[in-house]
DNA sequence: AACTACTTCATACGTATGTATGAATTGAGC
DNA sequence: GCTCAATTCATACATACGTATGAAGTAGTT
């Protein structure tokens, strides 16, 4: 194989470029041509490396999306551990859910606007892949939900768990909206309140005792979150 | 003007035919011939009655979106009338921010996607059209919250405010999802829970002392819902 | 019946799209 | 220094795009 090094550098400057034109745009709103130049590569080398359109963008997604939701999974499998079988605070649960992205968010800006794209309305062609990597997940987080919160009915806890990742994506939005305005110190104090914000509505009392109420269906798409 | 009915039909076909695409597949996703196609409708006659793709696009979205605002402000003013200078309570604010989305969606199941998409990554071209509308009902819906959340600095409400947004656009996309799934009972119910979920996050203890906070800039494109 | 304003229609234009092709170029292994 | 696989590149193809144009059609009004 020749020149490994530049192979790298090609396929990462384009994925890189990729991430923030899909990010900004969306899928149909970008060009192979737009990225290729923005990239500084040659359309011929997009093909070559990916195959076509739909299979750099499922990559650009899933190069971060990938690590962020095993970290998820590992920080929750961490504090389980070190609660020695207790249900877990809804804060750390939270926590550790959010927390990820949110970091992620920190280290490379331009994918806070893909994810929020990916998981509120991803293309057809990325269902599939985000399926297989959040179904896992959301068994894992539910359960933990579930022990946490013995009062809220199993499908008030899928509802909340949607709407908390509602709040995570206009967050993940705006996070990437405000870059300029923002520093370590606001970095640092603004995690703690989405994670407040979520825990108290899923602690809080269920609206409609559950015995009056229509039972929850599942979504069909649920929310990959 | 010859076959006003015509024209209204014509015109409304469309209309409604953009909502259910442009929705599914965002703008960019929905080429002029897949739109008049749909509606069975001439693709001059297009161009004849909106001028331009963008035209028609920010035309689907304002019929609807208009009313909507307009209603919430209603509710607002009406609940502030009854309640004679006394601060609201911070449910009844919220119902009166979330009730006539929630209800336009049963209205129009179509319109549930477009909303999300355009509110939490709006084309640019939508930007001027959304903030002229939204405005002046941020303003008002900002000012019940600060009297009725003493307790929350003005910055971290307008915080909490978009992870509210965030939780209802979540719940739009759902719910357009889960159409086939619902019945009455479940849709009279699940109104009150988002209400329920939002309301505790806006009343939650801050998580960080205003003190020790660094202050939460105003993102530059305000989240428009 | 002729006129008029409005609406529909078929068609055409230039450009941009995603992908395919095959020739150049590169650099490591021998 | 030759070979060879990996990569880059210029170019071509068919199709789809948004918009413009002008003729055809349609009702009311006179």
């Amino acid at each position: 194989m020749a020149q490994p090094a530049a192979e790298r550098e090609t396929r990462e400057r384009l994925l890189d470029t990729a991430e923030r034109l899909f990010g900004e745009l969306g899928y149909d709103g970008v060009g192979m041509r737009a990225l290729t130049d923005g990239a500084r590569v040659n359309l011929g080398a997009a093909t070559y490396h990916f195959g076509s359109k739909e299979a750099l963008y499922i990559e650009t997604f899933m190069r971060r999306f990938r690590p962020t939701n095993a970290e998820r999974l590992r920080l929750l499998r961490e504090a389980e551990a070190a609660a020695h079988g207790k249900p877990l605070g809804v804060e750390k649960i939270v926590d550790c859910m959010v927390r990820p992205p949110y970091l992620l968010g920190l280290k490379h800006p331009d994918f806070h606007e893909l994810l929020a794209r990916n998981l509120l309305m991803p293309p057809p062609f990325l269902h599939p892949a985000i399926h297989r990597e959040m179904a896992p997940n959301v068994e894992v987080f539910i359960r933990a939900f579930r022990r946490s919160l013995p009062k809220v009915p199993e499908d008030l806890i899928h509802l909340r768990t949607m709407f908390s990742m509602g709040a995570l994506l206009m967050f993940s939005v705006q996070m990437g909206k405000m870059r300029p305005a923002r520093n370590p110190k606001f970095d640092a104090g603004i995690l703690k309140e989405l994670v407040r914000f979520i825990s108290a509505g899923l602690q809080s009392e269920p609206a409609v005792p559950a015995a009056e109420r229509a039972p929850i269906p599942r979504p069909p798409n649920p929310p990959h979150a």
